[in-house]
DNA sequence: CGTGTTGTTGAACTGTCTCAAGGACGGTGG
DNA sequence: CCACCGTCCTTGAGACAGTTCAACAACACG
């Protein structure tokens, strides 16, 4: 993707690019000024678990996104999980700083991406609080879609990465409850899946019900542009 | 408060200063780069109009706290509004920029509370997803206690600026659900409101509801020695 | 001291969760 | 290639938390 590669530092060695497994986890411990996650290939989830047990998928990052170790809740837990495979460019943050004085330009493109992860979230907790089970998985399809696929005449098909769990986790529902949605849309036509991949055969049907589909096809929109 | 000084801009006028009765309203536009808003005193909040009429709390904003309209979501509705009287300095984007680079701890000081607010934005998507409206009304008193009230012997006294709407749309509650849960608060005697003012008499017990006091509670401690 | 707004409470309703059983799939070893 | 296993997914029936609606109480303001 353009956007990833024009956030990779020029210099080699300085920082590690991390090449990621399906479900390989990175714990995000305070260090310092902490770290600069820029993901370049795959997808990957934020992680948090609380004392009681309970897990919370805090967002989703895709290829271009910028991460910050600093923004991660105090939480002792926090953690990115691959999933799908991903390549991931760790950089401390200092050195990013130093990079931003140099390329102006460079600090200008993670400031953009972090605005726009900004904003992300800030759809996602409206999604999650607002409005009902079905139309977060509906805002879920197309948030996924935006990011991992092109539109291809009327619809789209896109994979998904992640478990009933992982979707749950990020959804506020539980997996029982998920699983009949999915029911529901499917039978309905909106979208067919098969061995993990998503096929949406009319995209304007389900960005119908999907309350959040207008604001984040504008988002994704401004991330190619800016990038 | 001392944080919000420290980030007080020297050269006068490179800014707009508002004072916000309690009400009064803030859209906040996209423009440019954007802008910078740093709360000097009082409660602000952060909403969110959605098409289908349903009003989104995104956050709550302290003095000390660092908003940036780039973070806003992409609806057109996000809105500033002061839950009490308050104070915020307004600067752009672009001067923000350049005061760091002549200051450098002006900068880290603007970068630490963002990401202090963005860990607190996680913590508050946690509470909503995964816990019971009590438990979240229980995180958001404690919440509000840290911000707005010093400890008092065993026990903490605040005002509560929002309404019980206002409330809701925060805690992804209704109005009538989180009046109830307010009853058997005030009945259990963890806290006592009079005229908009709240009286806990043991800060302890509180806390033991809230599954989020301890990671707010570092948080606030990072905030002061940081600031 | 009305009048409008905001908060409280009850009773019925509904969406989501829980628990438990069964089914589909993907990998492994015979 | 098939039988086996574990894991993930699906589905039903019952329970429960939170919502809805409507009536009433408390409060703030002129």
């Amino acid at each position: 993707m353009q956007h990833a590669k024009s956030l990779r530092p020029t210099e080699p060695g300085s920082g590690v690019r991390l090449s990621l497994n399906r479900q390989q986890r990175v714990p995000v411990v305070p260090d310092g000024m902490g770290h600069v996650y820029i993901v370049e290939t795959g997808v990957l989830m934020v992680e948090v678990l609380l004392q009681t047990g309970h897990r919370q998928i805090l967002e989703i990052l895709y290829p271009g996104d910028v991460f910050l170790s600093r923004d991660a809740p105090i939480l002792p837990s926090t953690t990115l999980i691959a999933a799908s495979a991903a390549a991931v460019q760790r950089l401390r943050a200092e050195l990013v700083d130093a990079m931003t004085q140099a390329d102006s330009e460079f600090g200008r493109s993670i400031a953009s991406a972090l605005a726009l992860r900004s904003a992300r979230r800030s759809l996602h907790l409206t999604s999650v609080s607002v409005l009902s089970g079905e139309e977060r998985l509906a805002d879920f399809l197309v948030e996924t879609a935006l990011f991992l696929s092109k539109p291809a005449g009327r619809g789209r098909s896109f994979e998904l990465n992640l478990t009933r769990q992982d979707m749950a986790d990020y959804l506020a529902l539980n997996p029982d409850t998920l699983s009949r949605m999915f029911s529901r849309l499917k039978s309905s036509g909106l979208v067919s899946v098969t061995r993990g991949r998503a096929v949406v055969p009319d995209w304007d049907a389900l960005c119908r019900t999907s309350p959040m589909a207008a604001p984040l096809t504008e988002l994704r929109q401004r991330l190619s542009v800016t990038g």
